[in-house]
DNA sequence: GCGCTCTGATTAATCGTTTAATCAGAAAAG
DNA sequence: CTTTTCTGATTAAACGATTAATCAGAGCGC
């Protein structure tokens, strides 16, 4: 019924003044022809009178929400802290809102859940895609957030450049027995990861690269991945694709009584919350999500915008991706104590390793 | 300019058939007088046209945005992706959508972003404060998820009860000596898990507690908790207040060679997604955030709809916490691999410890 | 003094829905 | 046969902003 707001309207402000609302209108937002003196006092009561405009209003006569929708896999996906903060903060910057939507771990659903954000009339959607998942024509803005591999048009970190980081990281530590681990082979982001750190591995180097899900499927859900085998056999760098997986083989040789970082080295992928308190630290390669919030969100607002001005335009930019080109943000190493030289190539169960191999 | 909105409105089923559109309003929400077989062909119509009903015109006209604000201290927390996936979809089942608020890290900046959320007319906000922050009068209901010694109304896990439940299954198992670790004693929840621990240790039990903020004030961030030595006094049991703390402590201890379970016992809080991961798996205690989202959202929708049914208590409601008790929810423990029976109270070195304590 | 332009304001329509008020017609009551 | 009471619909007025169209008056040239 009363519509609570606290806050007065324009007309409040425009009989406060006599004047009319349209006049108040064009001195607030100074697109109309208004006398420099009216517009001081108008905006000097709008202040006074605590006037706050009526998103919902602005939003029914301008066909613009101001408000972008964020989708992601599923919401528990622990990278999830950094994302939703960088594209809060990007859209906040750009004066837009960010309304979530979860698809509930479900795949399915996914769709469900952006038909729920287009029904609310969001004016573009950042969109982390379930493993390949290929995004439908939405009738809406779409930004994707993946892997520069993933066909169509996306924003995300150059995830094989930062597989090359962290390659030449462990390489230009001696190392040359590589184990790759990953979680599930039909992931672009951790394919581009494995590839770039394959295509830095010197001539002569042995690897060998383990999918978690593979090995789950066979020996069940948080079975041993067998590394204390692989130092055995030799191999001193246990690169994963994530931190998840990092965590889980630093745990594991920590447990077989392999002592990380003088027996072999651990690194991981995104640094997240955790990884630095760990003991040891882990070595890990971080996204810079800020920066890939800012272009998400600079390429949606700027097709948003666009359509506006130019309407003829908006039957092409609509339900296509907003982004233009594939844009590519470099990793950057966050180097702890998880990786150190390979102080000696062959298994030798209690050598008296190196200390203070901090960066 | 044109708003892009694919689906026709109602004016458009109205001319199709001949009727007005107030008729199509009544038809489609079933509120005034249709006669059952219009109001079938206009349903009928709706569903042919694709009809989406606006939800800004509906939210101008009704006041109400049907949607609700979600702030938290700040996104990065690693609890985060639980309770926003528990509130997403406790507020998408009850019609409402979730704009989400960041005050970056800076305690200061939580009234701002509360008040960017409500001068976005959000009907409601569900805060979780920063450490003991009081919220002030908003002017918008809100429910606070924190714990139930804070003072004011809130939602929350009982945090007491969830320690005893920890302790419980330490002392069970025979551990008499006990560390517990926290990060921060201004904090509620920390010290009502702690609270909770202790009230549980039987008579002749030792314990002491650790403040990791205090220890990091003094040794610097990431330093070292010193757990070897007190497990080299005798200490078996670490149990702290949560699993990033719980984590810290694992490797740890794992790192200076004390094997878990065998010679400790670690417990953490929350079951955060890596605790199932890690090697020995972490036995920790489980929030239930479905039915704590439930009962948020529930109270919330609740005061939102009342005071529009009762339009001369919105001035009582409005500006005060939507949750009438305080209500506290169970936790339920997780028993992984960290926790084992005690096998020699007193320090062993080499101690050829137990195995398979699988629960 | 008449027409012209330019400035600074007002009017009024519009976005799409909700809802109180009204109304025409039929059925029931007197 | 008239009056009253329903029923099923329509009208019109909001909600609060934006914006194209209009208008009154001032200034100015000729």
């Amino acid at each position: 019924m009363a519509p609570i707001r606290p806050g007065s309207n324009m007309t409040a402000i425009a009989s406060a003044l006599g004047v009319s609302a349209a006049t108040v209108s064009n001195a607030l937002s100074g697109k109309g022809r208004v006398s420099p003196e009216l517009g001081a006092k108008i905006r000097a009561k709008a202040e006074e009178l605590g006037y706050v405009p009526s998103v919902t209003a602005r939003a029914l006569r301008t066909g613009r929400s101001r408000v972008i929708g964020l989708v992601l896999p599923d919401i528990a996906n622990p990278l999830f802290p950094q994302i939703a903060q960088a594209i809060e903060n990007a859209a906040a910057d750009a004066g837009y809102g960010v309304l979530i939507a979860d698809s509930r771990g479900d795949s399915s659903m996914q769709t469900l859940a952006i038909q729920r954000l287009v029904e609310r009339q969001v004016d573009g959607i950042v969109i982390v895609p379930r493993l390949g998942t290929r995004i439908a024509d939405l009738g809406c803005p779409v930004a994707v957030i993946d892997s520069p591999s993933t066909p169509g048009n996306t924003v995300s970190s150059d995830h094989w450049q930062g597989g090359q980081v962290v390659a030449d990281h462990l390489v230009g530590l001696g190392h040359r027995n590589f184990v790759l681990i990953g979680a599930n082979p039909l992931s672009n982001v951790q394919n581009d990861r494995i590839g770039g750190m394959k295509s830095r591995l010197p001539k002569g180097a042995r690897f060998e690269t383990i999918w978690i899900e593979k090995l789950e499927a066979l020996a069940g859900a948080g079975c041993s991945l067998g590394l204390k085998q692989k130092v055995e056999l030799g191999f001193t760098a246990f690169a994963a694709t994530s931190d998840l997986h990092a965590l889980r083989a630093l745990t594991e040789l920590q447990q077989s009584g392999i002592r990380i970082p003088q027996q072999a080295s651990v690194t991981g992928f995104d640094d997240l919350v955790w990884s630095s308190v760990v003991s040891p630290g882990l070595t890990t390669v971080r996204q810079d999500m800020a920066a890939i919030a800012e272009i998400a969100v600079g390429a949606l607002v700027g097709v948003i915008g666009d359509d506006a001005a130019e309407p003829d335009a908006a039957t092409i930019t609509v339900g296509v991706t907003a982004v233009a080109k594939t844009d590519r943000v470099p990793m950057t190493l966050v180097a702890r104590q998880t990786t150190a030289s390979v102080s000696s190539p062959q298994f030798s169960p209690a050598s008296p390793a190196l200390e203070g191999n901090d960066p």
